[in-house]
DNA sequence: CTCGCTGCAAAGTTTTTGCACTTTA
DNA sequence: TAAAGTGCAAAAACTTTGCAGCGAG
């Protein structure tokens, strides 16, 4: 049977992110400033593979000249565009980004009981999303699945929903 | 191969409808008010497979006595935990709801050109799930997949994103 | 007659925008 | 130095809530 796979964040290396990044900024004559600099590496910094906007803005609270949360909504728009960061929709109303960088493909598993993410990647899943598009007329682009549920640590404190 | 399939919305009784939420409302001592009433009604009347609060709320903006936003809200979650809607929050802002009764468990294909809504279930990729799941040590207890792409109609326009 | 429900408007959350000023290329 | 970016505060978009009166059981 193919595994699915959990994986850690490979060590991440912030020049190549920085290259991809000056790459796309130069090809959309965009700039690269200190501030989306500054992001960048507080992204790294927090290490945590999901964060959300807010928690960014938290980063900076402390720090001045401070970077604005106007600033990092805008910059997290433009390294999604750069492919850099991967933008998801969990059940809450607010985004959640992590880096897509050196990362494969993934979907999500959720624990309803304590916000836990793990990641999965299932080869015959991925074959049959594409399956059912196409016998449906429709041309893949991106799809996001998320299995909700109760992990094992929660099960084992005997939470059952 | 297992066949994906699409499905209309099967003709909804009102009466079967009304009983599952007043059973779920005495159970809970809550009461089924007139506007709880007209909700419902007007979510048959409208005969969308998915709409938002909003366009509820827009139902009876020309109507008085008006039934408020507020309350529309309210009883969409009454509803949800009721389980007579679904909710889903596709890529927006903001919250879908179909009617759950009647309809077995689908997911769902979304066209990125025009916003149409295919339904579609494949028995293969529940087992899957179910297997991701179990073999990551979760106990699943529900999931949402989207798969996002072109419809055949966009593509047949020359849309390609 | 007691809770739960309603309408309204106000407040909450998350994200976006207008504008004068600053910075990158 | 021109075009893009920034900070700030205000606005937007969607949803929730406080409260005083209303209505279902």
């Amino acid at each position: 049977m193919a595994r699915s796979t959990i994986r850690k964040a490979p060590e991440i290396d912030i020049d190549g992110l920085l290259g991809k990044f000056e790459t796309f900024l130069q090809k959309k004559s965009l700039k690269l400033t200190s501030q989306r600099r500054q992001i960048l590496e507080k992204i790294l910094e927090m290490d945590k593979t999901h964060f959300t906007a807010d928690d960014l803005v938290d980063q900076f609270r402390n720090q001045r000249p401070r970077v604005s949360k106007a600033t990092v909504y805008r910059s997290l728009s433009v390294m999604v565009e750069a492919d850099i960061l991967e933008e998801h929709q969990f059940g809450d109303s607010y985004k959640v980004y992590e880096l897509s960088e050196g990362r494969p493909h993934h979907d999500h598993l959720i624990c309803t009981s304590c916000g836990k993410i793990l990641e999965f990647f299932n080869a015959d899943m991925e074959k049959l999303q594409d399956k059912v598009a196409s016998s449906n007329g429709f041309h893949p682009t991106h799809h996001s699945q998320k299995i909700f549920g109760i992990c094992a640590a929660c099960w084992g404190k005997g939470v059952r929903s």
